[in-house]
DNA sequence: CGGTACGTTGAGTCATATCAACCATAGTGG
DNA sequence: CCACTATGGTTGATATGACTCAACGTACCG
């Protein structure tokens, strides 16, 4: 069929995007592809949330999700987001716990969802998958710790910088070095844990200093040391 | 050796102290046994510094650790504690990244250190194993997301309730309710992301308004139940 | 006995949140 | 086609939580 053809092959898309699923042995790549489920979602489509059973995970084929808490008073904390390569919900199918986060579509997205079982089955055969497994939960962890540390002791302007400059690393400039990324200032906010005005006022104070340029929701970089800076208490 | 008989065997000591290893194979136990090394640090002594290469981790056997990053102006933020059947340091290890955080000792300590190498060959040679291991990961990726979500996002009295009630449920209360963790302000201070005298005031009124009352360090709880409406911003 | 680490309190300041008003844009339905 | 509504962005005024700085008290320790 045309339609088949359209889908990711896991076999293609794990080398190719990066995922986990590289360390997967080609019998498994196969057990993978019949049972995966191919979907695609557009913005704010709602893939899980939080409090929810999880009976399987994402891998990400295209697009970009947010996965966010939502804390006690309705508010939004943005945790990380998911690009092609990544996987999402993992953490609740491998600890067994209900969902501790929501994963909302940022830019339409394609992904495959996979049945919990088969994560685990391939954790306990194969034990190179399993290493790696735990290579990302513990790189992932690092990064939260060191997430804790910046905003329990950076300030909002701080923190703004160093976000501008992960969204830089994690999804790159376009050939006018706009970010790849297009985010509400209030998805900002809730990335750095601060109110949308602020995030509104900071970005206008860089622009007015010339670190960056603002057209609407489009934001050029225009001078990535500066904020380099300002994000290691420099200036 | 009269010596010998006060190490813990680990075979012993696992499912007592409801560690990670209790999923090991008897054959496996044993190797563990012999491999590790039994130490004993004191108050303020450091385990490990974040940036150094880790050779291997530890099992706490007693006693507490405080484990910390420093902030890029030389403040701690204290990330977690371990106690009786932790293991810290395994995410270095697992992830074969240096580590990113410091570790060092609040209470007097007893410990094993076990080598990277068999860590490294438990996850590969059993997989049950290697699954608790990750649920360990994921559980803990899963606090630092509450966590995140927390400091972001309330206020500095909320965030003091909630961990005077976090430490109550790690740590435990003694026959006149007093905490059985004993931390500096400043600690407690590194904890939840503020100054030392912000932690000093707040602790004064919640002295004053009899939910806590305060002997030097030592904390006595007398009403939870108002901690827990403080944190869930009820009060 | 002096030193060092910890605890406490007060005063002043500042970064950030909050509240309110307003504008721009786009989609919707009559 | 146009009012209508919703969503997102912006700006200003004001309030305040929390930090900083400084001084001083306290306790333990060699």
């Amino acid at each position: 069929m045309k339609e088949e053809d359209s889908f990711p092959l896991c076999d293609k898309c794990a080398p190719e995007a990066g995922s986990i699923f590289r360390h997967l042995l080609p019998a498994e790549l196969e057990q993978l592809n019949y049972r995966k489920e191919f979907r695609k979602f557009r913005r704010s489509d709602v893939l899980y949330r939080e409090g929810g059973r999880i009976s399987g995970f994402y891998c990400v084929h295209s697009g970009i999700i947010k996965v966010f808490k939502t804390g006690s008073d309705g508010k939004e904390q943005i945790i990380r987001f998911a690009k092609t390569g990544d996987i999402i919900a993992y953490r609740s199918v491998l600890s067994n716990e209900a969902a501790c986060t929501t994963a909302k579509v940022i830019a339409d997205c394609e992904v495959c969802f996979i049945p919990a079982d088969i994560l685990i089955s391939f954790v306990k055969s194969n034990p190179v998958f399993a290493h790696e497994l735990l290579k990302l939960a513990c790189h992932e962890l690092g990064e939260a710790n060191t997430f804790i540390t910046d905003i329990a002791q950076k300030t909002v302007r701080e923190r703004l910088a160093e976000i501008l400059l992960y969204l830089v690393r994690d999804f790159g400039l376009d050939e006018n070095n706009y970010l790849r990324i297009s985010l509400t200032r209030e998805e900002i906010a809730n990335i750095i844990g601060t109110a949308t005005e602020s995030v509104i006022r900071l970005l206008s104070e860089f622009k007015n200093d010339g670190f960056i340029e603002l057209q609407g929701r489009r934001i050029r970089i225009l001078n990535s040391r500066a904020l380099e800076n300002i994000h290691n208490h420099l200036a």
